[in-house]
DNA sequence: CTAGATTACTGCGTAACGCAGCGACTGTGT
DNA sequence: ACACAGTCGCTGCGTTACGCAGTAATCTAG
């Protein structure tokens, strides 16, 4: 049983990110692009050097990153008042908000499939999903 | 809760891709390179134009991934007896099994949560990752 | 005040990709 | 039997994202 749902876990992964890369195509961005912006809309703003690790890319890379996502208009170059080398790179949260758009139907899905859950189900599939990206992210760490 | 839920697939994603494309760097492949040999792994041996359209890549595109491919021994290509302009790819199961091992550690951190999941638990989790993977190729193919 | 560390950024080479076009081959219709 | 349209994998070619190395500006510690 055990097994069986770890091998749903890897079959999952595989269309789960087609899909990002997909919705990155359809942003005319890349996939790392994308990956910075969810990094800005979930932990808020940060700067190019903050934003190049969280997204694995180097500094130079993340610079120009940044330049194509602020020539498209998805985030804003501020410079930080307190130290005059750094910049906060910060989301700009109506295209945020439309990039989030772009999963309303997949979710729709999911809302449908968790329909067939009831609370104490649904409580359980809370604290796998929760426990399983904390794992992944705890595999990343160690394997940096 | 649902919401809840959906939050915590979203918030999962993000870490399920990067380790991914840390694999990918690991083994010198590009992640279009990983999710060949996972097409190939699961659904077994393909043509480049069946292997292109499960990847998303253009004809050339992944005629040259499948270069790569071969050449980092990972595949095989074995002419088409029925049709001469074919060529089959087919996976070396040893190079299958020794990336496939890459999730070893991994695995064995979410074998760890799920022994928190009685039998019906997980039977809970099986049936909803199991869905969440069928939505989602669902979702896919209504945007291709 | 100065020396070293840190930050974002800029050439430059590498490589993966899409597009367009190629020869080889299939199969269908007449 | 044969021509011809369709399909297959593959190959130039230009574009672009990336890593590496180096730079100027700024901060910080002694």
């Amino acid at each position: 049983m055990t097994d069986e749902v770890l091998r749903a876990i890897a079959r999952w992964q595989i269309p789960v990110i087609q899909f990002n890369g997909m919705l990155a195509e359809r942003l005319g961005m890349t996939w790392t692009d994308l990956q910075a912006l969810y990094v800005l809309a979930n932990s808020g703003p940060a700067s190019p050097g903050e934003l190049a690790r969280r997204v694995n890319l180097t500094s130079g890379s993340a610079s120009r990153m940044i330049e194509r996502l602020v020539r498209a208009g998805f985030v804003r170059r501020v410079p930080d008042p307190h130290d005059r080398r750094k910049v906060v790179i910060e989301p700009d949260q109506d295209a945020v908000r439309r990039v989030g758009g772009l999963y309303d139907s997949l979710n729709e899905r999911h809302r449908a499939d968790l329909a067939t859950f009831d609370e104490a189900e649904q409580a359980v599939l809370l604290r796998f999903l929760t426990a399983a990206a904390e794992r992944t992210e705890e595999e990343i760490r160690q394997r940096a």
